[in-house]
DNA sequence: AAAGGTAGCAACCGCGGAATG
DNA sequence: ACATTCCGCGGTTGCTACCTT
């Protein structure tokens, strides 16, 4: 088999990227798009292989990456998401806007991982270790779970297959504003048809609550290839379903600006819980949806100082889940 | 001040699967 | 149908900065 890998005969080099590596694939990036990645590297003029090239563009290098540290409503998302797909960093890097599956990865296994295991919490199964009762629950979340992992990858399959983008789309990354708005209807006519599939499936399996991951919801995370964005004045809801014509791809997304704020006719956190870091339950209006819990509570007990409940936790999370009858496999 | 330990993070590796011929 | 190429993912490694003794 012809595996991807970076022992070629020729010497490549390996390491910590220099800043004039860096100059060298983000200009020819942004000149020609990545195109194939194993060819890259000699046309760049860059003696690494491919691999690391795409490694080093979509980890560090593109212009649409959020760096620095994660906020609480980052990581509550992040831990919720883990409780639900365990460890598939790259769909839970499709709700948080602009963070990497590498960074996420990094995260959890540096910090959160640590801190549920102080708290009495095991970090895989996000049990607490002292009770292993509710296995009806766990059994409950895992067929969740797995519901969710196969249309992730359902969404994942249609995303690649429809959204194969021109190298030179990578362009308009730093003016998306602009170019997203003269252009939106020829781009918004490229949303896949299938996509009323879902929103059909959530419409009608999940009528109160929309499950996190709608094609809306999925908001520019630069490394999955989930990425679908909603334009800004179409933020759907249960009660305001999307339509293919509100998706467009990532590359088109619009950055909210101060005016497009002041235009939204709700209020401007609850736009931040639906694009900016998914509140999930807030977001589709969820009647169990209890904020004072989920700020409070678990903000306090990320904390580290707060005597978990874990309890609480645990009901939380099934009440995201749980809040309607789910088709059964 | 030096040595050892730890945390954080960038980068590498190997695998699975989709795409292509 | 099969072989090969390519890409993306998740696990792991190794470097560096910071902290503790």
């Amino acid at each position: 088999m012809g595996r991807e890998n970076c022992d070629s005969k020729v010497e490549l080099k390996k390491g910590p990227w220099t800043r004039d590596e860096d100059q060298k694939l983000l200009s020819y990036i942004q000149e020609h798009g990545h195109g194939s990645w194993r060819s890259l590297p000699a046309k760049a003029g860059l003696e690494r292989c491919g691999k690391s090239c795409r490694l080093r563009w979509t980890n560090y290098l593109r212009p649409d990456i959020k760096r620095g540290k994660l906020s609480t409503h980052e990581e509550k998302t992040i831990i919720r998401l883990h409780a639900l797909l365990g460890n598939r960093w790259s769909a839970i890097a499709a709700h948080l806007p602009k963070r990497t599956d590498n960074e996420i990865k990094n995260y959890w296994n540096t910090r959160l991982k640590k801190r549920l295991t102080r708290m009495g919490i095991d970090p895989v199964t996000h049990k607490p270790k002292n009770n292993p009762g509710g296995s009806a629950q766990a059994a409950n979340l895992s067929h969740m779970a797995q519901w969710e992992t196969a249309r992730l990858e359902a969404e994942a399959r249609l995303a690649r297959q429809t959204f194969k983008l021109p190298p030179n789309n990578l362009l308009h990354l730093h003016h998306r504003k602009t170019t997203a708005s003269s252009q939106p209807q020829q781009q918004q006519q490229q949303a896949p048809a299938c996509l009323d599939v879902l929103k059909a499936w959530q419409a009608t399996a999940a009528p109160n609550y929309c499950f996190f991951g709608s094609a809306a919801n999925l908001i520019e995370s630069p490394t999955s290839t989930l990425n679908f964005s909603c334009s800004s004045h179409a933020v759907p809801t249960v009660n305001n379903a999307i339509t293919a014509s509100d998706v467009m791809p990532t590359n088109n997304y619009v950055a909210l600006q101060q005016d497009d704020v002041n235009n939204l006719d709700f209020p401007v956190d609850y736009y931040y819980d639906m694009t900016g870091s998914l509140d999930f339950a807030a977001a589709n209006h969820n009647p169990n949806y209890n904020p004072e819990f989920y700020d409070d509570n678990i903000a306090a007990a990320l904390v580290g100082d707060f005597e978990y409940d874990s309890k609480n936790y645990w009901n939380d999370l099934l009440n995201l889940v749980s809040s309607s009858p789910m088709p059964m496999l």
